[in-house]
Formats: C-alpha cells, structure tokens, sequence
DNA sequence: CCAGTACTTAGGTTG
DNA sequence: TAAGTACTGG
C-alpha cells in the first residue's frame, strides 16, 4: 500500500522521520490520526517489531480510533502486539507484572473517583472536621493535584509553600489527610487514578532492573495530544524514552483546554529544550473547515501571548461568515438557535447529525433542549451519567472486587449491609475503628470475628461471619468458573438481583436491566465466539479492566441523527457541518473565575478556538442579554471573544422573528413580540408569595407543650399497635395506610427494633419498622 | 426502615 | 431555578 502518497509533504516528513526525538505540532483538523496511524505503519514496514512500539493516548475512544485504524492497515494481528492504549491503561498494565516491587498485591483494586471521595470523606469525619470546610471534591482535587507534580505526602507536610496556602485557606489539615489518604489506599491494596500514574513513577525511580526493561521494550513512544500531559505523565514518558530517544509528541498548544486538571502547556512549547536535537514538523493545513472559519480562527488564538508559532490554512472554499446574534434572554437564544437549525434542514437538506450546539456550562442545556424539543429536532445530550458509574452496578462491582481483592475497603463498606443483613452502621463503626487502631483491613477485623471480641453481639457476629463464608466461596468460584458464571452467582447469592427484582418501580426496573447488561457484556467475554465453547476469561481479568471503563459513548441505535449538545471540552477531537457555538458573554464564556489571571484568560480562548474549528461549513455565535443564573435573572454582556474575531471575517445578524419585529433594534425593544415573550416567560409566573394563613396551624404553642403533646401522640400510637405489632407472624397478609395490601415475608430484631420485610400487591417489596408501620391485619391464615 | 422536607450550592472532565 | 444531600417524623 503506498500510504506516502496519500500525505501532503509535513505530514509524509514526519511520517519518514521515525528516528530521534520529533515533535509535531498539529493544528485542528490537519490530519493528525492520519499521520499517527501511517508512521507506525511505516515504522512496521521498516522491520520493527510490533512488541517494541508503544502508543500513548488520553482517552478510551481516542485509543479505540486508533486501533481500529491501524488495524486496516496492518492487520488484527500485528495490531494485537502494539503497545497502544491511554496512559492509565498502559501503565496499570504494567503495574500489575511489578506489583509487588512497590509493596502491592497484583490484584490491586483501582478506585474510581467516587471511591476516593468516599474515603476522604470518612477520614474528615474521622479526623473530626467539617465537611463543610473539607469538601470530599475540594481535598481530592488537591491531593490529585500534589500527585501529579510528584509530591508525596511527606513532601507535602514538609514543604513550607504548601503548608502556608494551606493554613491561609483555612484548610491546614489537608497534607495530614493526604497522609491518612495514602495509607489506607494501601492498605486496601488499592490505587486511584493517579496513583497508575505517580506508582509507576516510583517504580521507575527506585527500581533500575524495571525501568531497563521498559526502556529496552519500548524503543519507539507516541504521546498524542501532548500538550494535555502533566507532570507525573512528562515524566515517565521522558525516563522511558531516555534510552533510544525514539519519541514523537504529537498535540497542537492552541488547543490546550484541561490546564485545570494538572496538564501543563510548558510540556509542549518547552519540549525542544528536553531535546535540543528535536525535529520538529507542522502541520498547518486545515482539511476540515472553509477558510472563513480558519481565518476568524487563527485572528482569536493571535490574542494569546505564550504560543507556538504556527499559521494555519486551507485549501477549501471561502465559505460564508461567521454569524453572530443577539438574543433578549436565554430562552429566545434557545429559540434562534432551533429556528436555524430548523431552517438550515429544510433549505439544504442537512441531517440532524451535522448540527452541533456548543456551550461553556452543562446548565446551558436546558434552554436549548426545550427550543430543540418545541421544533420536534431529536437531539442527544452528551456528558451523563455512564454505566458504570450507576449505583447498581457499582453495587454489584464492589461484590466482585471484594471477592477478588478482600482488603478493599471501600467495596466492603459498601456492600457488607447490601441487601439490607442486619450489619448495621454501629456494628460498621466498631470495626473501623479497631481496624484503625491495630492498623490492619477491615476484612482482617471481620475475618476474625469469633476470636476477637470487640464488643459486638453474637446476632451481629454471626451475620459477618455469614458474609465472610459468602466472600471466601465467591472467591473459590473464580479460580474454577468463567467470569459470567461467577457473576451471576455472585449477584444471585448476594440477594443483590432479587433485591432489585422486587422493586417495581419504573426506576428498579431499569436497574434490574442494567444488572442483566452488565451479566450480559460478562457473557460476551467470557464466550469464545469461533467455538462457542467457555473460554478462560476470568473475572479477574475483567476486573482488571473494568475500573478505567468511561464508556458513556457507546452509541445504540436510537442515537443516530441527532443533533449533538455538549460543553465546548467534550467537543473536542470531534467534527460537525454546522457548529452553534452559544452563551458567548462575559462572565459565561470566558469564565467569571478566568477573568482575574493571563493564563486562565488563554485556556478560555483557546477553548473558543477548539469551538470555532470544529466545524466545516459554518459558525453560528449567539449571546443574550440576559440569563437566567442560580434563580436569579441577570443581565449580560457580550463576550470580548466576539471582538477578537477579525470583523472581515463575521456577519452580525439582526434577527428577525416571524412576525416581522426586529429585536437587534433597540426601539422596537419595549414593544417587540420578544419582550413581550420574556414577559410572558419569566414575570406572569405566579411567584407563591401569598402565604396561605387560612391553612391549618397544628402547633401554635410553645416548644415545651409542643414537646409534650408529641410524646403524647407517640405513647399512645406505640402503644395502640404493640399489640399488633407482636401477633404478627410471617406469612400473615397485612394493610398499609400509603402501601396498601402485602404478605409478611420475614420478621427480624426484637422490642423497638422489630422489623419485618413485606411483599406489597402493587409497590413491590419494602423493610419496616413495626414501630412506625401501622399495620392491620388482614388475614391470619399462615 | 421509608419518605417527605429543609437546606445547600451552583466550571470545564479523562481515567 | 433545580438538583442533590442531610435530617427527622412516623
């Protein structure tokens, strides 16, 4: 196949140029994937060995395109060997074989965001701190944020910088957190996501016979979209690479937007100073969008200072301006938008598909999917809840890690009273806090529960030592059984999945079928599909895997031809016909919180470049001039963004309605059909500020008589029903007030605890306090 | 234990 | 405004 001919002459130089360090600097729809994939192609054809390439990429579906392109060329096969996956993914990988050197088992559990949220938030608790002031989010973004520059906890409490931000933000016990943090992660035998990363670090560091053998196996690196590493990632891939100095970074610094998370834009424009013998290549012709939108393109990004020098541009027609529109609020903004689009459709015959609507903000959506819904435009929002993020799955998840990995902490907190097993919070806290003072795992506390006594009673006991067993059999299962034997087992004999069928809710259905998928998806791995026979996919190795799973973009069949609504960072890599880019106002867009320094104020604009170049035929840009903000309606000004575009290069649109009112005109503002609509949306609401005095007032009296004739209410009621209350067996049909008619299926605890667990005719199954449930019985046949 | 209510908070997001 | 969480009464 000569691929070479298919390249204008930068994209072929850096496709030929496979020794030494090069970088290349892409611009926006320059044909970036195209030269990744055809270099190591050419790098194939020279004669190097498949094993002996690695492949670095941000994101899942970046790493998927990837594959699935090289495979086409290459074959599945060589394909196979290549080294080619995010960073996360790769190095997990590795982390796994040299486990051990850095102290940790080889089924180290990966924790998820939530899981360490959920820990930093029980260490707060522990510490005696207000959540308040330590946010779970606010302590894990700053912890994420030491690890990836490399800063330990002990470097932290020790470095004088840090400590003083720290006690000027009121927050001076954060490096102390961070230090609890670390240990219990590892004595959970688990990692979070940066912890892939700084592990692999320290393993390269403090482990030479490690860091040769890598270095010897990956004799030539790709690093896509390098101007959104950080430092933990800069370095590892620099120590990799410091043998045979076989890398190529590819990225484009006007297009650096996650400077937020930790990535660091001085990787990419300092590189040539880490390599002074780097080659550098540019790609700067634009295969994607009409010149037009490249040029209003490039006069945005010339406002920032700290850039590469580049110029990009294209060959393709001149195209038309870049429309720019006012609106009054953002409703209307919402409306223009829709009537465009549904214009545009019609005029041209444009699928739905072509169209995207580009926001700052998530809550931008909203005005926009109600417009879209008004036109009857299908649309599909991106950016939600994935699968495996939803409590179900997560649920059954922590099942199986906790059978794979015992010390897991978070997955035992979780799930050792879910399904409801009488292990209560109290019972919980008795053996975290024993677990702290010896500290050893929460599973070493309950896995010897009958030897040790900590003070909790023989009900309780007994009921961990249950779980325990359970635990210990799943365990067995998975050296024996493929991974979807074990998981159905597993969500079977937890209780997990009739838990979940006796909820009849709409809600419990759907979770009940999200169960199902996921059983499902274990089944597809598990089944060899040229013999149909069980192959040896083992739970373990689904797990390994499972943890850096994002997938909110698996796209089924009723996702196809809609209209696209995202924020501008989920945009980017992707491409449509029709870009609306909206919100544009200061204080939105850029951000209020970027308007105080140069830096913040950059990443801003190279976000609206990101937003201008992802289409191809034409920009729409709206603002309104007021919105609606946390209640509150404010009003708003354009964004300075629509003035750094070059004016050649804009048509300023004075919007006509259908009835001919011309809002762009300030006189016909108090009259205008629009006005007239912004009344109607946002003043005739009836605001509910007539207090209903008539109502009734149960308790116009003092607190202490109010005190009283509670404790009236509650003697008599307790009292009324204990009778009740005690003759009730299983297997009796009962009356509830709000659940109607249901069988007993089980009574447990005694006195004021008794509760019992009762299948309703119409609202599925549901636990009790007999306390509480004013129950009548129905009928006693048992 | 369940469900309703009071209260809080509001950026962008991959793995 | 809206959505999510913490608290509390039955």
């Amino acid at each position: 196949m000569n691929y070479l001919a298919e390249l204008n002459d930068p994209q072929r130089q850096a496709v030929e140029c496979t020794d030494g360090p090069v970088m290349i600097i892409a611009g926006a729809g320059s044909g970036k994937t195209r030269v990744l994939t055809y270099r190591i192609a050419h790098l194939l054809n020279k004669g190097i060995d498949s094993f002996n390439i690695l492949s670095l990429t941000f994101t899942n579906k970046a790493a998927r395109e990837m594959r699935e392109r090289i495979t086409k060329i290459i074959g599945g096969t060589e394909a196979k060997n290549l080294w080619m996956g995010t960073f996360h993914s790769v190095f997990a990988k590795i982390l796994r074989i040299e486990a051990e050197k850095i102290g940790y088992p080889q089924n180290f559990t990966i924790y998820d965001t939530e899981d360490s949220k959920s820990l930093i938030k029980s260490i707060v608790k522990e510490f005696g701190l207000d959540d308040k002031v330590y946010k779970p989010g606010l302590v894990y973004n700053r912890i994420s944020g030491a690890k990836n520059s490399l800063i330990s906890w002990a470097s932290y409490l020790a470095n004088p910088d840090l400590m003083s931000e720290d006690r000027s933000s009121g927050k001076p016990k954060l490096g102390e957190i961070y230090k609890v943090y670390t240990n219990r992660c590892f004595r959970a035998g688990a990692m979070d996501f940066d912890d892939l990363l700084y592990n692999t670090n320290i393993l390269l560091r403090d482990h030479p016979e490690a860091l040769h053998k890598y270095q010897h196996k990956f004799k030539y690196i790709m690093v896509d979209e390098y101007q959104d590493t950080n430092f933990s990632q800069y370095v590892i891939v620099k120590k990799l690479a410091a043998l045979y100095q076989n890398i190529c970074v590819v990225g484009d610094d006007a297009q650096s937007i996650y400077g937020f998370r930790g990535a660091d834009i001085q990787n990419i424009l300092n590189f040539e100073k880490d390599y002074p013998d780097l080659k550098t290549f540019k790609l700067e012709q634009n295969y994607r969008s009409t010149q037009n939108i490249v040029n209003a393109a490039n006069s945005i990004i010339a406002n920032n200072r700290n850039q590469l020098k580049k110029h990009t541009w294209t060959e393709n027609e001149t195209g038309t301006r870049i429309k720019v529109v006012r609106a009054l609020n953002d409703n209307e903004e919402g409306n223009l938008v829709a009537n465009s689009i549904f214009e545009t459709k019609m005029q041209k015959q444009i699928r739905n598909d072509d169209f995207a609507i580009l926001y700052r903000t998530n809550a931008q959506s909203r005005s926009m999917e109600e417009a879209l819904r008004k036109l009857n435009i299908p649309y599909r929002i991106y950016g939600g809840l994935s699968f495996y993020k939803r409590k179900e799955i997560k649920d059954l998840i922590a099942y199986f890690a906790l059978t794979i990995n015992h010390k897991d902490e978070e997955a035992l907190k979780r799930i050792i009273n879910y399904p409801t097993r009488g292990i209560g919070n109290t019972t919980l806290d008795k053996i975290i806090v024993v677990a702290n003072e010896k500290n050893v795992s929460l599973w070493d506390i309950i896995s010897n529960i009958e030897q040790d006594n900590i003070g909790i009673n023989s009900g309780a006991t007994n009921k961990i030592s249950d779980f325990v067993t359970m635990i210990k059999s799943f365990a067995i299962m998975v050296n024996t059984h493929g991974a979807y034997d074990v998981g159905l087992h597993i969500a079977n004999a937890s209780g997990l999945l009739k838990d979940l069928y006796n909820d009849k809710s709409t809600e419990g259905v759907s979770r009940y079928e999200n169960i199902q998928e996921l059983l499902n998806g274990l089944k597809e791995l598990s089944v060899n599909f040229e013999t149909g026979e069980e192959s040896a996919k083992r739970l373990t190795d689904f797990m390994a895997e499972v943890a850096l799973y994002t997938d909110a973009d698996t796209e089924g069949e009723d996702d196809t031809n809609k209209v696209s609504l995202m924020t501008i960072h989920a945009a980017k890599g992707l491409e449509f016909k029709y870009v609306h880019i909206v919100g544009l106002e200061e204080n939105l867009f850029p951000s209020q919180l970027s308007i105080n320094s140069r830096e913040d104020m950059e990443e801003e604009r190279r976000l609206f470049y990101v937003a201008v170049t992802r289409a191809e035929q034409e920009v729409m840009i709206s603002y309104a001039l007021n919105r609606f903000k946390w209640g509150n309606l404010t009003s708003c000004e354009p964004s300075r963004f629509i003035e750094e575009i070059d004016p050649s290069f804009i048509d300023t649109i004075e919007t006509k309605k259908s009835n001919g009112f011309d809002i762009g005109k300030s006189s016909y503002q108090s009259e205008s059909f629009a006005e007239k609509e912004w009344n109607s949306n946002y003043s005739s609401k009836p605001k509910q500020q007539t207090s209903p005095t008539t109502n009734t007032v149960t308790y116009q009296s003092t607190p202490r008589l109010k005190k009283m004739v509670e404790a009236t209410k509650l003697q008599t009621s307790s009292t009324q029903y204990d009778d009740v209350s005690n003759s009730l067996q299983v297997g009796m049909r009962v009356e509830h007030e709000r659940f109607g008619n249901g069988a007993i299926i089980t009574i447990e605890g005694n006195a004021a605890n008794k509760k019992a667990t009762i299948q309703f005719d119409t609202v599925g199954s549901k636990q009790l306090l007999l306390k509480f449930a004013k129950l009548k019985i129905v009928n006693e046949t048992v």
